[in-house]
DNA sequence: AGCTATTAATAAAC
DNA sequence: TGTTTATTAATAGCT
């Protein structure tokens, strides 16, 4: 019904099969709409195009719920009960991960372990202990990094003293202008050896501490 | 489009609502298909006629339940009831608490703790330490049991090779009936004072060494 | 159920 | 995306 017939078949042409698509979508709309008039139908209808918009149509004396409440009754296909059974499933499967997490938990730390042979208390053991090792090897090595952290204050400390001084001996002098001022405390970067320049402090350290 | 032109609303004739009904609804089960061929569209479509009988139509590429899920996730109604939903907030609950869970079984292993400041490290250490203590405390209780277990069967062993001891004694000197070896094996025990007498062995304690 | 006159839908072109 | 138009497809009323 066209300037030409067309076989049905997939549109190749992506535009053509846009735009038939379009044009169809709203002529089947328009086909439901009329037959729920027309015959006291109840009609449920949706549609996803291939660029994944969607279109529906629900004839206004129901509701797409109570229809598909009739469709589970009528044609007996399960709907939601397969969903449903897949969410119980899942609930379970969760529940049971869960409580082997819980008890182990609880065995670290040194609950309800009355019903655990020797050989299991020894791997709790070595788990414990390793876990110390770790743990205390990464506060050695936090504790470092506050310490380096307090050096390098210190050393900023220091030089900030020392460009204050300069600046009062020049105030105590003369009137000073910015670029001096400038100049002054790139002389003094220059004049220190590499590690005592003030560093740019350990990013994020602030938070650990 | 056929012999006069109607008007879209509903035929009162019962014959020709029903003829007009099952033309119609079988025009656009054609046009679904259709759409579905020529341009790629998913299609769901449920009729149900005044009289209550079904008929539908699911584009082959997917089934019922695919295109309302899309259909929930794009229009954002509820298809699916209460029930539904609760067993999904159930899930969402459980997973959060498996993730903590994990995270902590992670960090009381020593993994994953470079994102730990140092209190939460100090806590962490606490709680390994007090895990450790709990452990060797029980594992110290368990060595006691085996040990007095053993003890246990020394004893059990004393009297049983008094008991052979003597009846070995009393074959080498005549016959003996059952009745007599009882009595003896009575008087053995009530010579003995009480706490060396045969123990029922400690229950169970086979299974946790 | 078929038939067919007629209307409705739509493919192609703009 | 919207309009137009030639053509095909759907179907209302009849048998």
């Amino acid at each position: 019904m066209g300037r030409g017939k067309i076989e049905i078949k997939r549109i190749e042409n992506s535009s053509n099969r846009q735009v038939t698509y379009s044009k169809r979508k709203n002529g089947i709309l328009k086909k439901a709409k009329e037959i729920t008039v027309l015959c006291d139908a109840q009609v449920s209808l949706i549609i996803f195009a291939a660029s994944g918009k969607m279109h529906d149509y629900i004839s206004p004396s129901s509701t797409l719920i109570d229809i598909l409440e009739r469709y589970h009754k009528t044609s007996g296909k399960r709907l939601w009960d397969a969903k449903h059974e897949n969410l119980n499933n899942e609930i379970e499967r969760l529940k049971k991960e869960n409580d082997g997490m819980q008890v182990e938990l609880r065995h670290l730390k040194g609950d309800d372990i009355n019903s655990l042979n020797y050989k299991e208390l020894m791997n709790l053991e070595d788990a414990l202990e390793n876990g110390l090792l770790t743990i205390r090897q990464k506060q050695r090595e936090l504790y470092r990094m506050v310490k380096r952290n307090g050096k390098i204050l210190e050393e900023e400390n220091r030089e900030l003293n020392f460009i204050l001084q300069q600046q009062q001996r020049m105030e105590g002098g003369r009137e000073m202008d910015n670029d001096h001022f400038d100049e002054s405390g790139r002389d003094f970067n220059s004049q220190m050896p590499f590690s005592f320049r003030v560093q740019p402090m350990q990013p994020n350290l602030h938070e650990r501490i």
